[in-house]
DNA sequence: TGTTAGCACTCTGTCTCTTTGAGTGCTAAT
DNA sequence: ATTAGCACTCAAAGAGACAGAGTGCTAACA
């Protein structure tokens, strides 16, 4: 529906407006390279792109910026992948390179390395560990009501919290019950503990427990209350930098909620695999109306575990940010399923 | 050496500008209720005080603000402290009221409640781990070359970390080595740990285990790299609400450094037991020159543990938090010491 | 002698007006 | 279909005027 001529000029506008942060008008357009018409010609042309949606006026005499409709189509249809850069890529491997086995630290370093390359802001969501499967638990007391449990999988993952013992129950007994979970809940998913501790080891536990009945539902509850998978944040306040948010009220909205952290839990954990960018009010999120978010997912084998994101202005390096994404993805896959792959 | 009218003049001057953030003229202070003389006879005081060095002009006809000298005289002796308001008093006591046995929730929580009752940043250093007493000791291998030791110690503290196995261990020896490690070193602080599993351990695992040379180094050095203490923050945007830092310029800076979070960790450790008061330049630091940090310890008996810090302006509302940071460091006191004191 | 009223002076912030420059839209010529 | 030319628009920046809040100083006062 459009003409070579108009995607072009649409192209050139918004690669110049992600650069300059300035409209672009006719004239300093007709200067381009790639621009081989005249000033004229470029104003009829973005008068009817303006006329499609694509382009829109700060004023009546501005020149001319990306509507999001203009960013939309320029992502779906004009991008150009850009193959990262020789000191980009060393960067990026660099989160591999120390023989690091924990997750979180992988994850964490993601996050960090992300947001310094792009000087956007960058959010990782760890891998969940739900699927993971029991190594190992232990149950230490600390006083006569309480003890600690932890939880160790399969990934080298370490997960611990406090139990309240019932009032009526004997420490002694808590050996006993720690060699019967092992012996029937190794290997056993994270989350199929509770199923599988009502269903199998309840019964086995009344055999050889005094009061066994409060303890299982304790012990159910706190194994089972999995955390959420972990959220990690790089270049909180890179948004600072954007020329766009020197309106600090503007920008105090934003970086509260990229504090409070968690309200972005669920606009990264709704994508499906691959690649997806959302741009301004697509993520139906007034705070979020001049922001893009850039979601990448990462797998262990074929399935899906964990989410990348960029979160930038609206004007944001698209294809420089997909690329790299993409291409961290995959790595991180490769590392992951190397790893942790059974 | 000031007459009491002149620090009468003083408080009032400061106490206003805390509140208002504009410069104090003499008209509207001779208007206020504990002025009693006329605004001619403020100006002369105002311009005495002004040479000796507790007040500033922002130009020179405009109305006077404090100077750093101006508010560390305020905060040494001009402060009337003012017991927290019985909301408040809740919101703190709140931190307590869950059956929270874990140190670092009640820590992190104790950020998040300073920061929202104070609208400035709260930065909480947890208590440290190293005078802790070691309960339990856990080596899970995961690989031929790797396994995870989980240390337990009596405040209920977990930390895990990963350990490589030198390549000719075998691995059922773990078992052996783990109960040998248990009936050694518990109740050992960690600081002690080290030195204890050389002295003591080295020789009875060179009785009983293989190649043991080899994973005692690895033992000592894994397990005794204890962490710093880990620092909380709370409210880290907070700082954008203040008027002084309507610039973004002056608060990217400030806010990046917060994001660091590891900057704070010396400004902070390195007070003495009590509360202090850092103003403006006092800290050392240019990022910081138009902030103040107050500082509180905290204790288990009379071992001092941790800090609670508020980061705000300059323009600091001093009695208010000083009041809430010396009330909530005494609670935070008797509630550790309660909890964990031996 | 300390206090105060009065007044000239200073500086900021806000308003308005003007100018400049970058840009558009339209028309007519190519 | 393209382009040159021109009138028009708007924002940003600068200059001048003015109000308001403040000071410092002097002289009068108790």
């Amino acid at each position: 529906m459009l003409t070579d001529r108009q995607l072009l000029i649409l192209q050139v506008i918004i690669e110049d407006f992600i650069h300059s942060a300035q409209p672009v008008g006719s004239r300093s357009l007709s200067k381009k390279d790639e621009i081989t018409f005249s000033s004229a010609t470029i104003r009829n042309e973005m008068s009817d792109l303006e006329e499609l949606g694509f382009l829109e006026k700060t004023h009546t005499s501005s020149g001319r910026i990306p509507s999001e409709k203009g960013y939309r189509y320029y992502v779906d249809h004009l991008l150009s992948p850009q193959a990262p850069k020789k000191n980009e890529m060393k960067l990026l491997k660099s989160v591999f390179v120390e023989r690091i086995y924990e997750l979180e630290k992988i994850v964490q370093k993601s996050a960090k390395i992300l947001s310094e390359l792009t000087n956007y802001t960058a959010i990782v969501l760890g891998p969940k560990v739900n699927e993971h499967k029991l190594k190992k638990i232990q149950i230490v007391p600390l006083s006569p009501d309480a003890a600690i449990a932890i939880i160790i999988t399969d990934t080298g993952h370490v997960e611990n919290r406090m139990i309240s013992l019932p009032p009526s129950f004997d420490i002694n007994e808590i050996e006993k019950m720690v060699n019967i979970l092992n012996a029937r809940l190794v290997d056993v998913p994270l989350v199929d503990l509770k199923d599988k501790i009502y269903k199998e080891v309840a019964a086995l536990l009344s055999r050889h427990i005094h009061n066994y009945g409060s303890i299982v539902s304790v012990l159910a509850d706190t194994l089972t209350d999995t955390k959420p998978e972990k959220i990690f944040f790089g270049g909180k306040t890179n948004m600072l930098r954007q020329p766009e948010f020197h309106d600090i009220a503007k920008v105090s909205t934003l970086l509260s909620m990229i504090e409070q952290e968690q309200g972005f839990y669920d606009l990264i954990t709704q994508n499906p695999a691959g690649i997806h960018v959302k741009i301004g009010r697509e993520n139906q999120n007034t705070v979020l109306d001049d922001c893009s978010l850039i979601t990448a997912t990462y797998s262990i084998g074929q399935e899906q575990v964990g989410t990348l994101a960029i979160l930038g202005p609206t004007r944001m390096e698209y294809s420089r940010v997909i690329s790299l994404l993409s291409f961290f993805s995959k790595d991180l896959t490769t590392l992951m399923t190397k790893l942790y792959q059974k």
